[in-house]
DNA sequence: AGTCTATGATTGATCGGCAT
DNA sequence: GATGCCGATCAATCATAGAC
């Protein structure tokens, strides 16, 4: 999506003192995720990227494989027997399906008829 | 914690450098546009063309490229002027060549 | 022949915008 | 006003290619 234009001295664009532009300060909020995936390990701010385990992503896949789009129940259900938070599976979902869309992009044209030098 | 790296050790695997030229095409485009290195798709297509590279890549690209340019400026400050200028020349060739294009242009 | 760094790809999660 | 989805991006990490 759109990101802010930079707050610096729009005139001269190729200036070698790197410059600090707004792009280079952005930052991403902490994941407000807390995770109970592993061994035993509740609650917490987790404030890093959950790991799934393979067996919960296998059962995401089946389930993608099944339906694209997910009802409130069932991804209840669904959060629930992984434990995982509705919401990472919401996001799962959603990733997955823009995942899906890429490949059927890049597993159309990829194959250049004619590779030309350069 | 350590069985379970099969599971994708797939595409991740055997990867490619992108070629020299390719390299410097991306450089060119992200250091003249250090404002904003936030190609649009259609510029993206342009130089996944260019790079003979798929879209996907040049995002992925760009999207390294930002994220370790940010995290230690220092570092590509050598390479940013570099290409700083490299651009520059570049400019000048066509400056050069609007001066010349309007001599031979204007009696 | 290793160890360290550069780099392309993957992915859980965030951001802004739009739709319901 | 809240919630889901999309598209783009972030940020951390993986695994490998290359430098030393």
């Amino acid at each position: 999506a759109g990101h802010r234009e930079n707050t610096r001295s729009p005139s001269t664009e190729t200036s070698p003192p790197a410059q600090t532009f707004d792009w280079m300060k952005v930052k991403r909020n902490p994941p407000k995720t807390g995770k109970a995936g592993e061994y035993g390990f509740v609650g917490q701010p987790n404030t890093v990227r959950t790991n799934f385990t393979t067996k919960q992503l296998t059962e995401l896949e089946k389930e993608f494989h099944f339906n694209k789009y997910l009802t409130r129940a069932r991804r209840v259900e669904i959060a629930a027997s992984l434990q995982l938070n509705e919401t990472q599976v919401k996001i799962w979902f959603q990733n997955r399906r823009m995942k899906q869309k890429k490949r059927e992009k890049e597993g159309l044209l990829p194959i250049s008829p004619a590779t030309p030098t350069g | 914690v350590m069985i379970l790296r099969s599971r994708f050790l797939d595409a991740r695997r055997k990867r490619r450098n992108f070629s020299k030229q390719a390299t410097e095409i991306l450089n060119e485009y992200f250091y003249s546009h250090l404002s904003n290195p936030y190609p649009s798709e259609e510029a993206k297509e342009e130089l996944a063309k260019k790079c003979s590279i798929t879209v996907s890549q040049v995002s992925n690209w760009f999207g390294n490229k930002r994220i370790r340019y940010k995290k230690n400026i220092g570092k590509f400050q050598e390479e940013a002027n570099l290409y700083a200028a490299k651009t520059a020349v570049t400019a000048a060739h066509a400056v050069a060549a609007a001066v010349q294009n309007n001599q031979t242009n204007s009696p």
